[in-house]
DNA sequence: CTAAATGCAAACCATTTGCAACGGA
DNA sequence: TCCGTTGCAAATGGTTTGCATTTAG
């Protein structure tokens, strides 16, 4: 995470931009959530803390932590985009809970050759992909039964 | 397609709604549309025809139409929800060319069969999934080949 | 000292909602 | 006639931008 730090303003000093506490204690929180925060998170979390960046610095400096390949954004079907880790990290997609919003992410070589073998089926030189599955998660599920039964 | 009127008009009947002249006029326009059109596409080929329905009829007209099983609203990444056909569709995922837009259908039992295994493995039942492979098709990569040598 | 950063307010953009006029059944 | 529909205008919600003020280098 330390390491976090350097790569960050490596990239802020190559680009001509300035270090900041603001951006300082928004990568912190970033690195210190959880898996896959949205901007308000980001804000929320961040409030707790010394200072308070905007909403705006917050949006900003997320930008810039995926333009240094530290964050990845993806858009969620709830409208949000969520931020995560992806700093040398290996490709994986995401199984979703609809009941309580827990992502668990997953790697399955066989969906990724099979993957490939259907856009060279098509023609297609393939970029990056996005697979999300959605369900009810055991604790959900449990929930639910009692909910039911009760 | 004869039929889609009829299935459309026997939900506005069952739940207390009327049947209009644009609701009509939308559920045309819809199927005339080959693939995955937006709200704003639908609107825009509504003006040509006869009669002109505003965003909000589009809107609200879409909603019904995926009420009664006729359309599928999917958020694609540039914000915009699609709506797809369908009525007694067998479940497909898509490929999409980042160049022009081209959406392709595909559906691979392999991958199919191997995310149920996934899930099962992480105690999650699943209701649903969406797959998109994104990359650029034959005709964009030969634009872009002779922009660059050109 | 000076260009970049911050953060408020306002703008954006797709979508939704309030409401008064309109139109099927 | 009567309740649902329409569509304008205004609201919404996530995200971005303009701009005057502050700050890192």
């Amino acid at each position: 995470m330390a390491e976090m730090n350097e790569i960050f303003h490596r990239h802020l000093k190559s680009t001509g931009n300035k270090i900041t506490s603001q951006r300082n204690l928004i990568l912190k929180v970033f690195l210190g959530a959880e898996g896959h925060v949205s901007a308000e998170e980001i804000y929320q979390r961040a409030k707790v803390e010394d200072q308070t960046p905007g909403f705006t610095t917050v949006y900003r400096t997320l930008k810039l932590l995926v333009e240094c390949g530290i964050a990845r954004g993806e858009k969620f079907n709830d409208g949000h985009t969520r931020y995560e880790y992806d700093y040398q990290q290996q490709h994986h997609d995401h199984l979703i809970c609809i009941g309580c919003g827990l992502v668990v992410e997953f790697y399955n070589e066989f969906i990724e050759r099979e993957q490939d073998r259907v856009t060279r089926e098509f023609g297609v030189e393939t970029t990056h992909h996005t697979l999300k599955i959605f369900g009810n998660c055991r604790t959900c599920r449990e929930i639910d039964r009692k909910a039911t039964v009760g």
